[in-house]
DNA sequence: GTTGGCACTCGGTAGGATCGAGTGCCAACC
DNA sequence: GGTTGGCACTCGATCCTACCGAGTGCCAAC
């Protein structure tokens, strides 16, 4: 724990370094507001600071910038998420209009998180597993492969094109369908489809091939991922170098999505440089916020910004339209 | 048209700069195979060049860069489309062995060629209004909220949120979901929509309400976009504010769609620089191939590079997915 | 028409001087 | 004892200069 003014002096050093993104010196900080001592005393202060390290001193001559630990303490005991009005009108009025499939809505959420806070944005839509099924439907597309229709309770579709091996009548297939139907509506998909049979060997064989097409892909790479505004990565960083490795992952749904789901499940709201476990994301921060659909965590939304990012801002634009979102899908 | 021993150094000229990025000098050529004499005849014929647009000087003292000019004449007169035994054993694989879901597919096209080519991709899937229609129908998903699902010959699925107004039965919902089926099933959905109707008020109130939910975003947004290897843009150039306005460009999927359908409809099949139209572009080339299914036009295929790119491997590659990706979506 | 020769250009690199923001430390002060 | 003004010091950034060399244009000779 810091003493009230080493934690005015931190703070203030962060915010000046999110601003202008150069070492900020003692100078600075002693003219800024709520700190009443000399460039000599913060002098004194700093160094403490960054021997503790909460500071580092790029070179001798230079002021200082805030570490990981830094930034960490900054998050947790220095400020709050604040999101100034015209923000807030904003995620208001998004989600006041919002509307549509599903899809369009939260590829239309990662425009408004960038749009935000000017960062990268990441959603991850509702997982499949869980919703109930409205529907389902055995559509032939050859003579030998139909194609599984499973309509969500959410309005999201699940499909799964189904290799029959040899011809398949029509009525077979709409038998199929049907035995589908009866076990299958109601619940959720991968939980029930195992459940469906038929005594007419010829429904049972399709029915077969059904449950291991849907099995076999099932909590593989069934998740949604919407990511928007990479190249706002760009205008983050001097070094290509940087920003290429970033945009590469970024561009890997499965890695995006376990980074979110890891950094969710440690509890945490901002994983900050190495927190992230990423060594390409050494200069990012990634700030997240599950949402939950009629009580339930059901996926995530966050923005992956550099490590200098507007913590406040990001903090409260990725709660709120965490919260905003769960909500508007609850209400289906 | 160039004379034989000018159309030689310009094509020694280009390909030495594709590979090495720099400006390139009267020595280099003079010692290329292909070209038999001094480096004080190669000056002459590059000034000559130079006054003739196909080259540049980046300063005085340095050697010449090709021009738009000089990389169109390259694609058009001095190269042929060619890959390598490792690239079309590494297409052929790839289609041998591609399955699934149609939209899967698509997008591990976008992986397939920015492997080959090393530079980003774009995949614009067939367009569904040409598609037949396999199967249609009404789901019910909140008591006044529907969703009108339709299965294409494809596999793709076409599906529309309904707002119903107010509450409607179930009966009411299926005796709609028939009347679709009847008219609109074999048929291009949005063509035939048109025609469904029904006597009972109930079911024709509904069907009005599709109706328009079809055509509203019917031919706008519908286009599937599969973008890839964004990240290999930044490692294309030099500066950050360029990565920076491209990646802009390929995040607007309506924007990257117009693009490829506007080069696609001038009759190109690479479009160099400013002949992109886009200003942001002006370092970019962007090599693209239609394809077709059934012997329609229903997509493109393209790679967006930087001026400098390999354009005889680029147009290859491109060329034969686009020829692939005809022929496995035709084969159904 | 081609070529070797040559003076010239000019970006890139290296070395050196200078500047100034910022530091650590210390003595003086409250 | 904590705070502060003063001061010598550090070191990256900037600027200047010299220099190098790749490359050019031109010309006279072949």
């Amino acid at each position: 724990m810091l003493d009230e003014r080493k934690a005015s002096i931190l703070r203030a050093v962060v915010e000046e370094y999110i601003q202008t993104a150069q070492p900020v010196g003692s100078g600075h900080i002693a003219s800024a507001p709520g700190v009443q001592v000399s460039s000599a005393t913060v002098r004194n202060e700093m160094a403490a600071l960054e021997s503790d390290g909460f500071l580092a001193q790029p070179h001798t001559s230079a002021g200082r910038i805030p570490t990981e630990k830094g930034y960490r303490y900054f998050v947790d005991a220095l400020t709050r998420p604040s999101l100034d009005r015209t923000a807030s009108q904003q995620v208001r009025a998004f989600f006041d209009q919002a509307h549509g499939e599903i899809e369009q809505m939260l590829a239309d959420t990662t425009r408004l998180l960038t749009g935000l806070t000017d960062y990268a944005a990441v959603v991850i839509g509702p997982a499949h597993e869980a919703a109930a099924v409205r529907s389902v439907q055995l559509v032939s597309l050859a003579p030998r492969v139909a194609l599984f229709v499973a309509v969500l309770g959410n309005g999201a579709i699940e499909k799964r094109t189904i290799d029959l091996g040899e011809a398949v009548e029509e009525d077979v297939l709409a038998a199929a369908s049907a035995a589908l139907s009866e076990h299958v509506i109601g619940g959720p998909l991968a939980a029930t489809i195992a459940l469906a049979s038929a005594p007419d060997p010829a429904v049972e064989a399709v029915l077969g091939a059904v449950r291991t097409a849907v099995a076999t892909a099932a909590g593989d790479d069934t998740d949604q991922v919407f990511v928007n505004g990479a190249s706002r990565m760009a205008a983050s960083f001097e070094a290509v170098e940087t920003v290429r490795s970033v945009l590469t992952i970024l561009e890997q749904q499965l890695v995006v999505v376990s980074l979110l789901r890891d950094v969710v499940d440690r509890g945490l709201d901002v994983a900050i440089g190495s927190e992230t476990g990423m060594q390409p994301l050494a200069d990012c921060a990634l700030v997240v916020a599950p949402y939950t659909v009629d009580g339930e965590q059901v996926g995530t939304v966050g923005v992956l910004g550099p490590t200098r990012m507007n913590y406040p801002q990001a903090l409260a634009a990725v709660a709120v339209v965490g919260q905003r979102l769960g909500n508007r899908l609850s209400e289906g």
